[in-house]
DNA sequence: GTCTATAGGGGGATAGAC
DNA sequence: GTCTATCCCCCTATAGAC
């Protein structure tokens, strides 16, 4: 298979965006792992910044995929929101630990430029998303917050960027109840469910 | 002054801790900007480990300061919330952009321990400080929130964290809306205050 | 306390053979 | 597509003169 080795060097260099960032991982660090050389790497990606970048794409489209295929056959807002943090909440289990956008994110100065804009279009993507479920939920009565939609979503977004980096720091013990306490804030105050 | 040159060092790694990570500035940055050669950082700071833990403890020492020292004089749980959330909005404003403690727990993965540990006890100090602000705030009914307030401090700091970087990355315009959200999510449901 | 000089290693990237 | 070999730059850190 022609493509393989490359899709090989991406999935590698995402979970590395995830574990490492950016600035931290290196063509040595890929080489070794996948038992090539450097240089066979600089074949398939001439520079680390295209690298980054498609790996970026890619995991935008992974994650995109993973939440939307079922937004046509799972339209209860809670049921998408759910489908959104328990994703998260897989990340928060695996050795991965965050995010790679946030990771991209939190580098944001010393990170090139076409990797910073395939994050950044990952993150509007997720906040779009979250926004349109919570309208929905608060328009059915499920779900209750104040002002609008779109600053509670990038609030939910930014706590799980956060939550995702504490729990890597400081242990997933710490991070977790972060999620549960989300939910609970958009309870409407008085239908308390279990 | 013996110790000024130190001092200097130590603020400009500060500053070069939030902007750019531990990963991304060097001493070569320092000594450019200082007017002075590499070695004579390294006769302060024989490693880049002493200096960043040393950086990190300094500007926990700051945000503490300039925290605390008003909690035996302004006691009202609604201006220590603001005060601490006005300074974060004061972050989002400058040049510099994010919190230190969150720019090394962003990099946790590649980066001493030491300098870890001394991330992990400012944001243990805040967490701690905020729970203790919204334990008061809901006994006196002028905050509202579901569960532990530990818990829910955890949420308001790892929102925090994310909405600084957020906002670094996608301008600020997209951050601040947050930290008014955040005020709003603790808002008593009866008192709808302006 | 600061300098010049340099060691020693790692980084990304390239040339050219197979 | 993968290899060997190498370039060049930057990094942290050290030695020793002033």
């Amino acid at each position: 298979m022609p493509g393989d080795r490359r899709q090989q060097i991406v999935d590698l260099a995402s979970e590395y965006l995830q574990t490492l960032g950016y600035g931290s991982f290196s063509y040595k660090d890929l080489s070794k792992k996948l038992g090539i050389t450097k240089a066979a790497i600089h074949h398939h990606f001439p520079t680390k910044e295209e690298l980054a970048a498609e790996a970026m794409r890619q995991y935008h489209a992974n994650v995109r995929a993973s939440l939307a295929d079922r937004d046509g056959v799972e339209t209860e807002p809670w049921d998408q929101l759910n489908r959104y943090l328990e994703q998260v909440e897989g990340i928060c289990d695996q050795e991965v630990c965050i995010c790679a956008a946030g990771s991209i994110q939190s580098e944001h100065n010393s990170v090139p430029a076409s990797v910073n804009a395939e994050a950044a279009k990952m993150i509007q993507f997720l906040i779009g998303w979250v926004t349109e479920v919570l309208e929905r939920g608060r328009k059915q009565g499920v779900m209750d917050f104040p002002g609008d939609a779109r600053i509670q979503a990038t609030l939910i977004f930014t706590a799980v960027q956060g939550a995702l980096q504490l729990g890597r720091a400081q242990g997933k013990a710490t991070a977790k109840p972060v999620f549960t306490q989300i939910r609970q804030n958009l309870q409407p105050k008085e239908a308390v469910s279990a």
